[in-house]
RNA sequence: GCGGAUGUGGUGGAAUUGGCAGACACGCUAGAUUUAGGUUCUAGUGUCCCCGACGUGCAGGUUCAAGUCCUGUCAUCCGCACCA
């Protein structure tokens, strides 16, 4: 043997010639066919890599360099989404600047990913925090004010009353802090949002376009909420006011015995004077605004509310007086705030009008006694109890009643959303300021295009101030500027935008990371997008997904993006989790670092071995024994060389295994199928031990195919058998179908669906002879009559008897 | 409650259209090499009442044939939480 499998000595050696020829650059040649690969960039924590993160990586290196092998242009670029959370509080607690701690963990991130020996493109490597990159992302953002869909609104924020600073849903564990562990309550501030809203039927349309994993559609369009419905007026009983509602059941109009707004809803303190119960009211809603978000929801099984003395609505199609109710199971956020309660055929209305003795009136029959349970079946059921609308079915009913309401003129049809518009502010230091500033005169102004980037200044202490600000508020000199309209004095905007701004558009700046008049160039843009193919985590599937599919939207209405999608395929992968099946952590102590992996096994160990772990999609447990068995592997490998013969072709008894691994691997590589190509691959090395001997061409196929999963042992192979050039810019093998199969098949003879024998035969024989040849071979076993004889050719025999 | 998955040997997992269930790997058993351990190699390894039958969470069904299709059901995991 040439020499021992070395990994530690042959990765660096290859790292550095990858390195040196920038050998996987992608070019600016834009007449050649492109392929843009991509996988989310991480957030650079203080923990370094995970093992999890290589799982993606790896799968999309493979198809990378499987693509640049087929003479594709391939962008795979990497970079750092580097704003955030950890980062300023790591920095608060350290006293470091987050530039710096920033700076470190992204050292430290770059060299664990270069240790893994992925092909990405580092010339473009590009880093949220850069003011060089966060200039697009406020021009971007200045573009959204402009188009009136940046607003400013008051919100209530997670207010940690001990560390005294808002926090992120996320960090709300439980109804408190996740840190300090105190409680968390609602704090009212003014906040940046963005009409994503604006956006949903885009965001549903979009979808029919691409080619994402269904459950990724399906989260998506869940998240979105579309619902199709009518709004209804309902007048206030001996006044000139109507109260209007949201439903999806208008059919069911003749049923609605009560209705129920809010506790926000301002109708109440309209007719605060009316109102004859009025301490019960303020309790109410005193009690409802008290209880967390954590408190509703786990509260969420028994209905509470107070009915509005003194007031009541009319049915608009009956004229029926009917209560209106207070009650939180009405949330303000969604439709009108208000609705009508229609008992016998909503589960919430039932509950409520059972326990307040409120009546229930079946409008559509069909189901069991409505007084028992609500009938919310739409399929089956026709009307009752409800005039011109008896006898109809549902969606019938719907059709005639909207007509009916909108001819009146009390009502139409209208479709909402579950979708909320996107709170864009954050009271924190590490995050790009927002380019604006609020002048008395003219209200809040935008910067000009020519003074980006809004630099982030330094501040002594990023720690938030007490009062909820973020820590800019405290820098003066900073926040007191003039205004960009009148020349008057205005302030600066403090709060910051929150991380999920610069990963939002992250994947157009790559295609030219380095332009400093645009966010890419108009070429390279045409060029590259869209995305061929993003994987990343499903925990992304409803924020970071739809944000950026938002904001590339509003580009390409904007003529400044090619196409209306960002990423053409979407597909997601597993968890790795501990030994144990659980979710690795620090706290179970089943971590794995992959350093570790590398120093022990090598980095084509880890990537092997990530690989054939289990579907792609899967969760899988972590198993150092698994990762022997991928070493082993490697090094069968590398002793192959002991055994090679020096003829170039394949040898006459494994032509047909060599075409039919080539096809498979070539597949499962595109269908993220790995675990199976790399089985194939096991496979095909079997064999060669087991004849004994691989030719030198048999060998150079099996270390192309190779190579996406273990580029730098496959390089070395290469480069020591002399095959000429470098392996990552040889050929991609092709196969000849006619050649993956045998002429001698084995195939199954079964007697009434039960294999008894297998018999050789040849491809092509008739079926006949088939029929007859399995016979004989059944020989006595056989008995009774036949009754029908089945041949699926190539692959089973079954012959029916009785 | 709603939505999405998943359920196959001792373990991780294979099985395009329904067509020989358990590929590939781990582990285990026996043997060879080795002073020994490890490594490496060879053979074996679903279960049982072992010339035969039974086997893909459970119960039915369709079919010549079901892990795969249909109906029902159970368990586990993930996401969302009163969206009218």
């Amino acid at each position: 043997m040439e020499k021992m499998y070395n990994p530690k000595v042959i990765e660096k050696k290859w790292q550095k010639i990858w390195d040196d020829e920038k050998s996987f650059a992608a070019t600016d040649d834009y007449s050649k066919p492109k392929f843009y690969a991509l996988v989310e960039f991480p957030y650079p924590s203080g923990q370094g890599l995970h093992v999890g993160h290589p799982r993606p990586y790896t799968a999309l290196d493979i198809v990378a360099r499987k693509r640049r092998m087929q003479g594709y242009n391939v962008l795979y670029p990497m970079g750092w989404d580097a704003f955030g959370l950890p980062t300023e509080n790591y920095a608060i607690k350290n006293k470091i600047h987050p530039k710096i701690v920033t700076a470190n963990n992204v050292k430290r991130f770059k060299e664990q990913l270069h240790s893994l020996g992925y092909s990405f493109d580092w010339d473009r490597e590009i880093n949220t925090t850069d003011p060089e990159y966060y200039h697009w992302t406020q021009w971007i953002f200045l573009k959204l004010f402009n188009a009136g869909l940046a607003y400013k609104k008051e919100m209530p924020i997670n207010w940690c009353t001990s560390c005294k600073v808002g926090l992120a849903n996320e960090e709300v564990v439980n109804g408190v802090c996740e840190r300090c562990g105190s409680e968390v309550v609602r704090k009212v501030k003014s906040q940046w949002m963005l009409k994503i809203t604006d956006y949903a039927e885009k965001l549903i349309e979009g979808l029919d376009e691409v080619d994402y994993i269904e459950k990724v559609k399906v989260s998506q369009k869940n998240w979105i909420g579309r619902s199709q419905g009518a709004e209804v007026d309902f007048k206030l009983k001996d006044k000139d006011e109507k109260l209007t509602v949201y439903t999806t059941r208008p059919d069911t109009l003749f049923g609605a015995t009560y209705m129920v707004v809010s506790p926000e809803h301002p109708l109440i303190d309209k007719y605060k004077d009316e109102i004859t119960n009025w301490d019960d009211i303020t309790a109410y809603r005193e009690m409802a605004s008290k209880k967390s978000d954590f408190e509703r929801t786990e509260l969420a099984k028994e209905k509470t509310g107070v009915v509005l003395g003194g007031i009541s609505a009319v049915n608009p199609v009956n004229g029926k007086e009917i209560p209106i109710w207070i009650s939180d199971y009405v949330l303000m956020s969604y439709g009108t705030g208000a609705i009508m309660a229609v008992p016998a055929h909503d589960e919430r209305d039932w509950e409520f009008a059972k326990k307040f003795g409120l009546p229930i009136i079946e409008v559509v029959a069909g189901g069991e006694n409505v007084q028992e349970a609500a009938f919310t079946d739409v399929a089956t059921g026709k009307l009752v109890n409800s005039e011109f609308l008896n006898g109809l079915e549902v969606k019938e009913a719907k059709a005639k009643i909207i007509e009916y309401l909108e001819e009146k003129g009390i009502g139409h049809s209208k479709v909402n959303y579950k979708l909320r518009d996107w709170v864009f502010s954050r009271q924190r230091y590490w995050g790009e300021p927002i380019p604006i500033v609020k002048c008395e005169k003219c209200g809040y102004v935008p910067l000009s295009e020519k003074d980006l980037p809004l630099l982030l200044p330094e501040v002594e202490s990023y720690m938030p101030t007490d009062d909820g600000e973020s820590p800019l508020a405290a820098m003066t000199d900073w926040v007191n500027t003039t205004c960009p309209c009148c020349g008057g004095p205005a302030k600066r905007e403090t709060d910051t935008m929150p991380q999920w701004a610069g990963s939002s558009w992250y994947f157009l700046r790559y295609t030219d990371p380095k332009n400093t008049k645009e966010l890419a160039s108009k070429e390279a843009l045409k060029y590259w997008l869209p995305v061929d193919w993003y994987n990343g985590g499903m925990e992304h599937t409803t924020l970071h997904l739809l944000y950026s599919r938002f904001w590339h939207r509003f580009l390409y209405d904007n003529g400044i993006v090619p196409t209306k999608e960002p990423y053409q395929k979407r597909t997601s992968h597993g968890m790795i989790l501990g030994e144990n099946g659980e979710k690795m952590s620090k706290s179970r102590g089943n971590v794995v670092n992959p350093d570790d992996i590398v120093n022990e096994f090598g980095a084509d160990t880890l990537r092997t071995y990530e690989m054939f772990i289990g579907a792609f999609d899967l969760s899988a447990s972590w198993s150092q024994e698994g990762v022997k068995g991928c070493r082993r592997f490697l090094e069968r490998v590398w002793k192959l060389q002991d055994i090679m013969t020096d003829e170039d072709s394949y040898s006459k008894e494994m032509e047909t295994k060599m075409h039919q691994t080539i096809k498979k691997v070539s597949y499962d590589f595109e269908n993220l199928k790995f675990n199976t190509a790399i089985a194939a691959m096991m496979s095909l090395i079997n064999d060669f031990y087991k004849a004994g001997k691989v030719t030198r061409g048999e060998f150079k196929t099996l270390i192309t195919l190779l190579n996406p999963v273990a580029p730098h042992m496959t390089e070395e192979l290469w480069e020591t058998m002399n095959y000429g050039g470098r392996l990552y810019e040889a050929k991609w093998p092709e196969y000849d179908e006619a050649k993956t199969v045998e002429s001698t098949i084995e195939i199954a003879v079964q007697i009434n669906g039960k294999t008894k024998v297998t018999m050789d035969i040849d491809k092509d024989m008739a079926k006949d002879d088939v029929i007859a040849k399995a016979k004989e071979a059944l020989g006595d076993k056989l008995s009774g009559n036949v009754v029908k004889e089945i041949y699926v050719p190539g692959r089973i025999v079954n012959i029916v008897a009785k």
